[in-house]
DNA sequence: ATTAATCCCTGGAGGC
DNA sequence: TGCCTCCAGGGATTAA
């Protein structure tokens, strides 16, 4: 999303800013500090995407598990809209039909009300992202799932991606964090990476509303291993994959690749 | 301070 | 066909 939106932003003034059909709050704060800005960039941080702006202030985007950006008026649930200056495509609708996306400006571009952003973990695919910081990410009783999923250790995984990773790596999804090897930490910090190149490489995962900015589709989803393919064949083994519970989120994974030590 | 559970929200799927 | 319940999940919030 971001490679398109940086193709189409910079840098363009934004001549109007608002809220459509959402309520005031928290995910759709200031945004009418943004009119009279321009936007300088389209950066992204985690699942975050960061617009600095020129008053110093940034718009945040997060599309959270529906939100799409689009350049037409298409249909219900837009919650907010800017109007830009230029050529058209010169509007921008984010349409959110489950409410979960956040559009908001961070005056000053600071995150510090933003509790996940700010606090968020290294770029998986930067080289702050190293085993031994993610082995000490790690060091908490908690499942390594739900630790993967928290964006502290590292930031950008979300359900499938944990899922797909701890396959990889051969780890049970319940694994306290603070068992995890310093040799486990190194294959799950290579299959991370691997996992979210391909997927970048394969324009993202689209199981139902994902789309590029130009309205396409993904095609990791076809790649997928363990995600969404209960009762299938482990890739690896044969064994019939489950889905279990865990961090209250439906998990996928191999009962004899990822056995859980101990019991 | 850490960790676990709850809540938000809508559309689609499945049961009857 | 229509009504009902359940489920999906990122992350903020509340509880333990």
């Amino acid at each position: 999303v971001r490679r398109g939106l940086v193709e189409w932003l910079p840098t363009r003034t934004i001549l109007e800013a608002g809220r459509v059909d959402a309520p005031a709050g928290p995910k759709y704060r200031n945004l009418e500090r943004a009119t009279g800005q321009d936007i300088l960039d389209v950066n992204r941080r985690g699942k975050y995407l960061l617009l600095p702006l020129s008053g110093g202030d940034t718009l945040v985007i997060h599309l959270g598990m529906s939100g799409v950006i689009r350049q037409t008026t298409s249909e219900k649930h837009i919650r907010a809209c800017l109007r830009l200056s230029g050529p058209p495509p010169n509007k921008l609708y984010f349409q959110d039909t489950r409410r979960f996306g956040r559009f908001l400006v961070a005056i000053d571009s600071d995150f510090s009300s933003i509790p996940t952003l700010n606090r968020l973990g290294p770029e998986p695919l930067s080289a702050d992202f190293s085993a031994s910081g993610l082995l000490r990410g790690l060091q908490s009783r908690a499942s390594i799932k739900a630790l993967l999923l928290n964006q502290r250790p590292v930031a950008g995984l979300g359900n499938i991606y944990v899922d797909e990773a701890l396959w990889e790596v051969s780890i049970h999804p319940a694994l306290p964090g603070k068992q995890v090897t310093l040799n486990q930490a190194k294959k799950l910090k290579s299959a991370i990476v691997d996992i979210l190149s391909a997927a970048i490489a394969s324009g993202g995962t689209t199981l139902k509303d994902y789309r590029t900015l130009s309205g396409g589709e993904g095609e990791f989803q076809r790649a997928l291993r363990v995600y969404g393919r209960t009762g299938l064949p482990c890739p690896r083994c044969g064994t019939r994959i489950i889905r279990s519970l865990i961090a209250q989120r439906g998990t996928h994974s191999c009962p004899k690749c990822q056995p859980l030590p101990r019991g």
